[in-house]
DNA sequence: CTGAAAGCGCTTACAG
DNA sequence: CTGAAAGCGCTTACAG
């Protein structure tokens, strides 16, 4: 790769007025700048960002961290943050923790060294300090779906709303032995999801049903989903109406009742973090539509607003929180 | 951030001192490593990855560049590939193009400048020019999937054997008006199933049911195949059996032939890139099942190989090739 | 065993 | 309008 000083060398011209020529931050002669671009043109120059990263204290990246990327909205996310930080100048590093509080912790010291200028985290919640450290350490950090810190900034849908509707929508239907599929409930969204549940079933003086044995698949599976139905199957088996928390274990859910011999008829399902696949399954599922883009979109957004701000109007986080909205397909008809 | 200097300061030596201390790259009195670590905890001290970087002419960095990550193999690809990099001391950075040419050259300039090691890329053959560019000043590049250029490394499946092969099943089965889903011919693997599926009709004298129209919706995704599909069984409203180029095509698909009133009594369905999905369908695909994890570990591990490796040992691309394997499921019984 | 110095590729006041 | 110099945070021969 050819550098600035080969550029200088070839324009007969010192490497700062070749620099000074590229980001056009003073005057140049025109013919030298003919010169320069001629030169630089000639040797196929393009300037190394690390270093100028170097000298100007910033790198233009920002560090995006989430448990998975197959069958999840954190596909979608990412792809939005990417989009959106594309167009503001940054590059977007990527980590996936399968939710292990380790790997996090490797990911995280990985990306505060030199590699970000800020971090877009959807976290286990085990690393809150460090991930205070680092924001402290002048690094905006932005939480995304799960929101373990109050103070850090974050992006995330209103779950325990989303279930509480979700819960009621299933009344209305007749339900009455409404089932939950969720995940750890140490996990923001799981337990907003769970209050709301509670809450709902008991204004409508329900009971529950759910499963509070840990687990060994993923939560963002479609395994995951297919077992906890057969799991609540046995527990409850007058179950009516299922709630799963995201798409893909409302997926799995779909093919346990399936294989048990129920219909949408028998037990009605609702997924509580719908993207576009649920639409276009066999028996499409009524969802909250999840709006992964804008999430993306605004995570990246607030980031970059916050890194190319002054560090003391950083002080006081922010809090987006999106509605979803219910479509109704034909796993509750 | 506390630098190098600052633990310096504190321990009363030298940067030098530090750096070697840290690096273990030579000996260094007890004594004084013990008061450097001291410091270096006291700070909370971690090297700039970046500035070491810029001396070694490393960055430890690895550049993907995808399509997109929605519902696609990249998501598991891409993971897979993060997973191998952590493992050898990389950290990855993520770009998606949407199959957008533009869009691609833009990620691969950035990734090229200094931000990168090596490129893992599923590409759209537009910038092949760039791309040899890139790899000729030093920057190994890996192909995923699609091999655009012989001239560059790859780690694909046999995607013409798999289509070849899913035609003779499903003609055992009976089938005699099989369709294909397929994506533009220009990129290489829908050329490699066109040209199976093409001579695997030939050979049994049937005839063939494609659509050559260019579309709007991207390749990997579900509209495409719900669209295709239905065009399809305009063409040819005696169809007994379709191949879709990927699962997201083939849900698509599933959802149109539903809609048509079809079931798999009527009309057969095969996906030719199956990733976990298609087993947990409400009426789970028959696919080839497609190595994504493999794929993803061979790609980062000959990439990272490459790089640790003498610019003269680079010479040869090496091309890998994976097979898939055909799994019977409900959509063919 | 340790310090002083040069350098990675760039930017940016400071002179002139 | 342009060059010389210092510096970003680190590493690594070179002396001693």
């Amino acid at each position: 790769m050819a550098t600035l000083k080969d550029v200088a060398k070839l324009a007969n011209v010192d490497v700062s007025t070749v620099s000074r020529a590229l980001n056009n931050s003073a005057n140049v002669h025109p013919e030298t700048k003919k010169r320069i671009f001629a030169a630089v043109k000639e040797l196929s120059y393009s300037p190394n960002v690390i270093s100028r990263g170097l000298k100007q204290g910033k790198r233009n990246t920002i560090g995006i961290i989430v448990p998975r990327l197959t069958l999840t909205v954190f596909s979608d996310i990412a792809q939005a943050i990417e989009e959106e930080a594309r167009k503001l100048g940054y590059t977007t590093i990527l980590c996936h923790t399968e939710d292990n509080p380790k790997i996090e912790k490797e990911c995280l010291n990985r990306l505060r060294n030199g590699f970000t200028d800020g971090i877009i985290i959807a976290g286990t919640g085990r690393n809150n300090r460090l991930i205070r450290d680092i924001k402290a350490s002048g690094i905006p950090v932005v939480q995304i779906i799960r929101k373990q810190d109050i103070m850090i900034s974050s992006v995330v849908v209103d779950s325990k709303k989303c279930a509480y509707d979700a819960v009621n929508f299933l009344y209305d239907k007749g339900c009455r032995e409404i089932g939950l599929i969720n995940g750890d409930t140490k996990l923001m969204p799981y337990q907003m999801r769970y209050e709301g549940y509670h809450n709902a079933l008991k204004k409508l003086e329900l009971h529950e049903t759910i499963n509070n044995n840990p687990r060994e698949e993923n939560i963002n599976s479609l395994e995951y989903g297919y077992n906890y139905t057969m799991e609540l199957l046995e527990i409850n088996p007058h179950l009516d109406a299922l709630l799963a928390a995201v798409d893909a274990q409302a997926i799995g859910a779909m093919r346990a009742l399936k294989e048990r011999g129920y219909t949408s008829s028998d037990i009605k399902l609702i997924s509580l973090m719908g993207q576009t696949l649920a639409g276009m399954l066999e028996t499409s599922i009524t969802a909250m539509e999840f709006p992964a883009f804008e999430i993306g979109h605004t995570a990246a957004a607030i980031l970059v607003h916050d890194i190319e701000s002054d560090e003391k109007d950083r002080e006081k986080p922010q809090h987006f929180r999106f509605a979803e909205n219910l479509i109704e397909r034909e796993s509750t008809w």
